[in-house]
DNA sequence: TACACTTTAAGGGTTTTCCCCTAGAAAATT
DNA sequence: AATTTTCTAGGGGAAAACCCTTAAAGTGTA
């Protein structure tokens, strides 16, 4: 009998899942839980043998559901389920533990075998993942080359300054609401230019916005 | 009996829908589809009473479905779902004839509740989506209050000096890339600065990116 | 404990932006 | 044809941004 542990927030995909489930003998939902902390939570207390993961949870994320659950001893295997064929997403989980990967758009058939090739030990991905996965791998080598090295990472005071330069305010502005020196600013803002090569605030601003540098 | 047509390109969640309805014994799943034209010429040659329409399908969204069902006569009603509680799908859907709309994380109960509502010829939507709607209203007079009288547009020059600006250029660089005097990119650069509501070069920026001035 | 990085700060200078004003020529709109 | 808007351009001045150098004190990490 295999123990599943539906973890999805969106209830009736879990709804579904169970029905589809159900007709299978060998088949056993375990549990159901709709965010990463009851996973592990459930894990802990329950004997699972596999988790169908969504990718895309609440409060705590699949990746970091895999990676809490190599915190501890279990024997629980982790098909990871997304709506979304995302690069990040599939190479993330899979360094993270996940033995397999696959879409929501996938069948009840292929579902099924994937849950068995899982259990069984072994690695499975929709066809459409696999591809992604290619391509992914093809970028890595041109980002790893040009992409990198392209901020030498903005410290959290600098950050504070660009915020604020992003909000229209002065030098002597930003000195005030920090309480620190005109001079102090200004040697920020100049690193900021350095770092982010840019000429002056217009690009500062620009490239923030951008690569999303704003929290 | 309430025939249902089930419209969405994962099929994992078609099935699992499939599996729920299966219970009811005054529903039966007349069909299914991954597509939307599909979903039309299904309409067109079967007698469906209610289509639980996936927001985002592939080729032709639910939106574009909705507008081709109002072309010719059927008695179909519409139960839209989607992932996402969007204000601009929720609302230009509903506008276009759909009598429902539920999110994916919806539970089985509330989901044959939603169907027979709708089928009875009321409308239902899930809370969540009742409030993204009332925030939309909202957000909605704010806007026309505000956004509008916002930008008093920007002229043809203006935008041109207003792009070299984010791409970092100097007002004497621009000065020489436009063929024109220094102080006529001045002048530009306030005219901007006033229509835009903007303090400086970074607000420009910001503003600029933010609401897409840049084409 | 070193070593590296960050934060703080200053002097002194150049360049750029921003602000006020005015104003004719060209283009678009009515 | 008349009116409005846009584009052009200037003077002059204040404020802000940018550049270069130097350097002490604090923070974090191998």
């Amino acid at each position: 009998m295999i123990n599943i542990l539906l973890a999805d927030d969106h209830t009736m995909f879990v709804d579904g899942i169970d029905s589809i489930l159900k007709t299978e003998p060998d088949m056993k939902v375990a549990g159901k839980v709709y965010n990463g902390p009851d996973v592990v939570s459930f894990v802990k207390e329950n004997e699972v043998d596999l988790i169908l993961l969504d990718v895309n949870l609440p409060d705590m994320n699949g990746i970091e559901v895999c990676k809490a659950l190599k915190e501890f001893e279990n024997n629980a295997k982790v098909l990871a389920i997304s709506m979304f064929n995302e690069e990040s997403f599939v190479t993330e989980i899979l360094n993270n533990g996940a033995q397999g990967y696959i879409l929501k758009n996938t069948g009840r058939e292929e579902l099924l075998k994937a849950i068995r090739i899982v259990v069984g030990g072994k690695s499975y991905f929709s066809d459409d993942v696999t591809q992604t996965i290619m391509k992914g791998l093809m970028k890595q080598r041109k980002a790893s080359k040009q992409k990198e090295g392209f901020f030498p990472k903005i410290s959290r005071r600098e950050k504070e300054v660009l915020k604020l330069i992003v909000q229209e305010h002065t030098t002597q502005e930003i000195a005030n609401k920090l309480f620190i020196s005109l001079k102090t600013v200004e040697s920020h803002r100049s690193s900021l230019l350095n770092k982010m090569n840019a000429r002056n605030s217009a690009g500062l601003v620009r490239i923030a916005i951008e690569n999303n540098l704003l929290d």
